[in-house]
RNA sequence: GGCUAUAUAGCUCAGUUGGUUAGAGCACAGCAUUCAUAAUGCUGGGGUCCCUGGUUCAAGUCCAGGUAUAGCCA
């Protein structure tokens, strides 16, 4: 057994100016896993967090909401410790960087830096919106493209020709805030010295500390020289002042990683035998990791490595970034309800089935994961309650009738030898973060036991009394291995590892207990463990998230930035007559056969139909062609159905869909396909 | 525009340094089974490996040029 490690593990601190999303979610849960698999090998490993609060866009945020910044940060702490909670992510401080341990450090590293000549200062021109008295950072400026005149351009870059540029070179500049015209001022800001440290990030950046793809990224930067980083802000700003410059703030990302320390050092304020300086100081030999998403590397693997050498603490023994999180293959929409809060999420599904579809897709790379809805809710039914649990659950009624005690034997020592076998490979992946890979092969081992189970038969055998303690040992065999697996899949799934704790009767349920078997071993009366999806709470999902996106418009989501449009969106919207083909090809058309139709009670227009849309699958849709068929009509009839809209929550009840139909008003005809045509055929 | 990635079955993804007939899970079909939360097991169908060209005895894999998607450009 390697020795005790001593591990640091931070997630990028979530901006306190929204809600909590889905993308929030898979990194604070890919995180958790990977810290509770730790723990589960009895490593000292500990997990902090905190918001990050500072800045412009926190500032107008309180303004708008009429509050206080502090009061303002105080509630969305509040918010995200919940959100955080109800997905069991197991921080062992939470915490904000609006706080004196970290305007503290936040000072400390930053004399360090001046001491070290690592600070400058230059003069620099910028837009000022002269109405409310503001510096204006470039996406505060909106104007025309100098480039391709299209009007209504950030300050840095254009939207529609992808030009860049500054702010100044805007045709008509306009305040974001005010409208106002801005005036150019001058103003002195704090730099840090980034050249400096050009062969320190060289070696750095190449140490193994980074994903290959990410260094590459980063060579980037490296290669064509780095620039000096403006870390200063003039008032009005919220954020630490600096120490002997008046007016001028610590831009926020500046304090923002600085935040992993206060968060750490309040921990250890308040735990025996934590010790900062064990963690933090240079010759330090515990281990700091940060997992952060893949727009906020430069902060993390150029900045702040180079703040920390500067200021004499150690360095992260690794950066680990991730890509985004996608939904039905798209970025999360707000009009599609797939922009879905946190606190959504956890009124109508349970946090673990999300944590378990994160792991069986998450990778070392930084590629994007997509949620697929009904890939989610298909893949955690049959893995976990049809798979997984059903283990328990099939044995757990022999064993309670046998007396409700393990056998003293082992029925077939070499199958548990062999999942046992796989404790060093299954760590190995869940340390390398190939969380995907160590789902796969869990589930392997899943596969296996129910095998073994439907092999020995254990249901013929009880009918004969003569082999009862066959049937014993068979059930305790599967008992086994079902904690063991239950001990792989602990990290992914805290709760469940509680429930099967129970049942079990015994005290823990980690990595460090599988060298141990329950022979003899008295356990619990089994309960339910899991229950499956059913796509009507997805659904009511994505409706209830149709209207927090109504209540959110207009605020942003900084992490996932979800609202700038894609190329693709942008080409349509410039060609109003004509669309693009892959425009069409999203629109999903099948033939539906029509198996009941009725008319709606209350409905003037309405008939409600269930149509048959192949593999086995069937849809109700409302559709307003009451006017012009009797529903008697209607049955037998292959229909064409939009088979992708979104479901769409009516008066009468759920429309799964639409039925093409040509005409409007007096003169409507349904279109028909072929009799046939099987329903579920893809039209294109 | 430059750069970093990605593109493999209906869906979600594996495919190590080029080497038999390209794999898994889900979904689907058939059969078996009835202990289990309508769960399980066995069998099967299903592929222009984004496109074009090249290197090679041999390319999903290497090279060049495209296309599409995502992201970054302090």
């Amino acid at each position: 057994m390697s020795a005790k490690r001593k591990i640091l593990v931070t997630s990028a601190l979530p901006y306190a100016n929204g809600q909590l999303h889905l993308g929030h979610l898979m990194e604070q849960i890919q995180t958790d896993i990977w810290v509770r698999f730790q723990k589960s090998m009895g490593h000292e490993c500990m997990y902090v967090c905190a918001d990050d609060t500072h800045g412009t866009a926190v500032m107008l945020r309180a303004e708008k909401e009429g509050k206080s910044p502090e009061a303002w940060i105080e509630k969305m702490n509040a918010d995200h410790k919940a959100d955080s909670e109800g997905f069991l992510i197991g921080h062992d401080n939470y915490y904000s960087t609006h706080s004196n341990e970290n305007q503290h450090y936040a000072e400390l590293i930053y004399s360090r830096l001046k001491e070290n000549g690592h600070i400058k200062v230059k003069t620099i021109r910028q837009l000022y919106d002269p109405e409310k008295e503001i510096f204006l950072a470039d996406r505060f400026v909106k104007g025309t493209c100098p480039k391709c005149k299209s009007e209504d351009q950030y300050g840095d870059a254009c939207e529609v020709c992808s030009a860049t540029y500054e702010p100044n070179e805007l045709i008509n500049p306009k305040s974001a805030y005010t409208g106002a015209t801005p005036i150019e001022k001058e103003s002195e800001h704090f730099f840090f010295d980034l050249p400096q440290f050009q062969t320190m990030l060289q070696e750095w950046t190449r140490s193994g500390t980074l994903q290959d793809s990410v260094a590459n990224k980063l060579s980037e930067w490296l290669d064509s020289g780095l620039q000096a980083w403006d870390i200063s802000r003039d008032a009005p700003y919220f954020g630490f002042e600096i120490p002997g410059a008046p007016g001028k703030y610590f831009y926020v990302w500046l304090d923002a990683p600085i935040g992993y320390m206060a968060s750490f050092k309040n921990l250890c304020d308040r735990t025996d035998g934590l010790n900062f300086d064990d963690y933090w100081s240079k010759d330090s030999d515990a281990e700091l990791y940060h997992f952060i998403g893949k727009d906020i590397i430069n902060f993390h693997a150029l900045f702040w490595p180079a703040m920390l050498t500067s200021a004499e603490f150690k360095t992260p023994d690794g950066v680990f970034a991730h890509g985004y999180i996608t939904v039905n293959g798209e970025k999360m929409s707000k009009s599609r309800g797939t922009f879905i809060m946190a606190s959504t999420y956890l009124k109508h599904l349970s946090p673990e089935y999300l944590r378990y579809y994160y792991a069986a897709k998450l990778g070392y790379g930084v590629e994007d994961i997509d949620l697929n809805l009904t890939d989610f809710a298909q893949r955690v039914n049959t893995d976990l309650v049809n798979k997984f649990v059903n283990i328990a659950s099939r044995c757990a009624g022999f064993i309670k009738k046998g007396g409700g005690k393990l056998s003293d034997n082992i029925a077939e020592p070499e199958l548990l030898d062999e999942v046992l076998g796989s404790k060093n490979l299954i760590a190995s992946l869940y340390e390398s973060r190939e969380f995907s890979k160590a789902v796969r092969e869990i589930m392997r081992l899943v596969d296996k036991a129910n095998e073994y189970i439907q092999a020995k038969e254990p249901w013929a055998l009880a009918k004969d009394e003569s082999k009862a303690q066959e049937v014993q040992d068979i059930c305790s065999m599967g008992i086994h291995l079902f904690r063991a697996l239950s001990i792989y899949l602990g990290p992914v799934l805290p709760a469940l590892n509680e429930k099967v704790r129970a049942f079990l009767n015994v005290d823990s349920l980690d990595f460090t207990d599988l060298d141990t078997t329950l022979t003899g071993h008295a356990i619990n009366k089994f309960k339910p463990l899991l229950t499956r999806i059913d796509m009507k709470q997805i659904d009511a999902l994505l409706e209830e998230s149709k209207g927090d996106a109504a209540r959110e418009s207009g605020k942003k989501a900084p992490a996932a930035k979800p609202e700038k449009p894609s190329k693709s969106a942008k080409t349509t919207k410039s060609e109003s007559e004509t669309i693009e083909f892959g425009d069409f090809a999203k629109v999903d058309l099948r033939i539906a056969r029509v198996i009941k139709a009725d008319h709606v009670e209350g409905a003037d227009k309405l008939l409600q139909l269930q149509l048959d849309v192949g593999n086995g699958e069937t849809r109700q849709v409302f559709s307003g062609i009451k006017s012009h068929y009797q529903p008697e009509d209607l049955i037998g009839k292959n229909l064409v159905l939009v088979y992708n809209l979104a479901p769409r929550k009516m008066r009468f009840g759920l429309s799964e869909g639409m039925v093409l139909a040509a005409g409007e008003g007096k003169n409507l005809w349904i279109m028909e396909g072929a009799d046939d045509i099987p329903p579920g055929t893809k039209i294109s």
